[in-house]
DNA sequence: CTTCTGACGAAAT
DNA sequence: CATTTCGCCAGAA
């Protein structure tokens, strides 16, 4: 069903997720703001469960400092690697410019189509 | 049932 | 600019 109630909230941020094109990057703090419920943590969390073939661009994620929160230096250089090949630059500081990359969200029909109000975004 | 543990973010200090 | 505070998911032990 096209309804919320359908799937787990895990579920609901991993198909935002999978909405976001190559080449451009969204943050913890966007996601959870268009999904509606948990915080940015909680999209960290469901990212940090993610498998290899769940289909979900996990590295199209980044803080909203622009820089990548992986722990790890092994974690780190993947994501960047992935996203540099998508035509993702970095400064010297390791940070992404998201006024340049950053995704502007999913379409009014996307969120409509899956129970979102398009509306609600104006408000916040 | 309780505790611990991870890819965070905004505001106050 | 560096720290602190608090928000409040899901699975394993």
């Amino acid at each position: 069903m096209t309804h919320l109630s359908g799937s787990s909230l895990y579920e609901r941020i991993y198909a935002v997720i999978r909405q976001i094109p190559a080449g451009q990057v969204s943050t913890y703090g966007q996601i959870a703001r268009i999904v509606g419920q948990g915080d940015a943590r909680t999209v960290g969390y469901a990212l940090a469960a993610v498998t290899e073939a769940s289909g979900v661009p996990w590295q199209r994620v980044i803080n909203s400092q622009g820089q990548i929160s992986l722990r790890g230096a092994e974690g780190y250089s993947e994501q960047r690697t992935l996203l540099e090949a998508e035509g993702i630059q970095f400064d010297a500081q390791g940070r992404v410019d998201l006024k340049r990359f950053g995704w502007s969200g999913p379409g009014s029909e996307w969120l409509e189509a899956h129970g979102y109000d398009p509306l609600w975004f104006m408000k916040k």
